[in-house]
DNA sequence: ACATGTGAAGCGCTTCACAGCG
DNA sequence: CGCTGTGAAGCGCTTCACATGT
């Protein structure tokens, strides 16, 4: 169900009059087989018109609620470096409903600082504040040696879901999903591929 | 063979006295099975000591001769808006063997900008840059329009490794691997799994 | 005794191929 | 006639379990 966003996004890069699409040109916009298109879509009980294709707009609408993209979430972000900063920045999040309600760090030189409007919190503020504000998400954007520390904070306060882009793992309880995401590990599985044809 | 990365930031993360480790610590560290990381590490011939475990130092060796890390790797980025320059100076890039060689924009008004040290080019200087430093690695952190286009520019200057942060799918040929990072993706990931324990 | 390395079984995802429907 | 929806086959990855080696 990770094709799911991929879909979305093919669905928003198509001409603005496409109103129907088939199965077959959706496969090769995501660049995957068509009947994994057909199965996917099958899951979510979407009904496609056979001899036809499926209703662009419709298909879209149905992708977002199996998504849970209907309603908000809030959002924390923890480590405001470069990274953290790019990302408080970045307009895809709120594009696509995602509201940032909180920045933290723990360097005191940074607090009180504003990134996209928003006011740097001390380490201190972040359980009561993601309490307060709904944050259902955390991203992790510390350095690596902080990682397991925020996240564990981050877990306790109630997120149930983490982000990480600190290059370390982190270990939480069951309940909380985290995704990792290493700029360096990408980077590094290419040099894999470059390597193989060398 | 993706999880290579994984296993090298466990040891990298192991307490400084640790020169051995079994594949039950290192799964549990890595959040695997442990079969599965013996089955990764006899692929590439990784000869642990039966009763013992393997020799760290030995294995982060051949980790990262398998992944072609013994080389230093050139990196290209195309699009300076908050992220690009995020990644800029990035210092996991470097730590890990990566040198950013180029940073490239579209816009007039960005160029001749130093981020880390390093000029921005205009889109013109890209094909005769890539070639003269033998740039291997592209990475797109440009608005999702201009992705397209720039994937284009790179896959025919010579660059046979793209890693595209634009929010949109782009098309190469074979003999250009692409691996995408898109992370609205990620949140709507997250997204999902907290839709489904509502 | 203990941990690796590995056949073999298991499992889930992918792909095929076609029946069913518009 | 065209495209969806889906049983069934295929395929690769994961896991088990144990023989092997130190």
């Amino acid at each position: 169900m990770q094709r799911l966003p991929l879909y979305l996004q093919c669905l928003d890069g198509l001409a603005a009059g496409t109103s129907l699409i088939s199965s077959e040109d959706l496969a090769a916009e995501a660049g995957v087989n068509s009947a994994k298109v057909r199965k996917d879509l099958s899951h979510l009980g979407s009904h496609g018109t056979r001899g036809v294709g499926y209703d662009v707009e419709h298909l879209r609408f149905q992708i977002q609620t199996e998504l849970g993209l209907t309603k908000d979430r809030a959002v924390v972000i923890v480590g405001l470096g470069n990274l953290g900063r790019a990302l408080a920045n970045y307009d895809g999040f709120t594009e696509r409903g995602f509201s940032i309600v909180g920045l933290f760090d723990a360097d005191p030189r940074k607090i009180g600082d504003t990134v996209d409007d928003i006011e740097v919190e001390p380490m201190e503020a972040l359980p009561a504040a993601v309490g307060e504000r709904g944050a259902e998400i955390g991203i992790i954007t510390t350095p690596a040696r902080a990682a397991q520390e925020v996240a564990s904070a981050l877990a306790d306060a109630g997120v149930r879901s983490i982000l990480n882009f600190a290059p370390a793992v982190i270990h939480v309880g069951d309940d909380v999903e985290v995704r990792r995401v290493d700029l360096s590990t990408e980077l590094q599985v290419l040099s894999f591929y470059l390597h193989r044809n060398e």
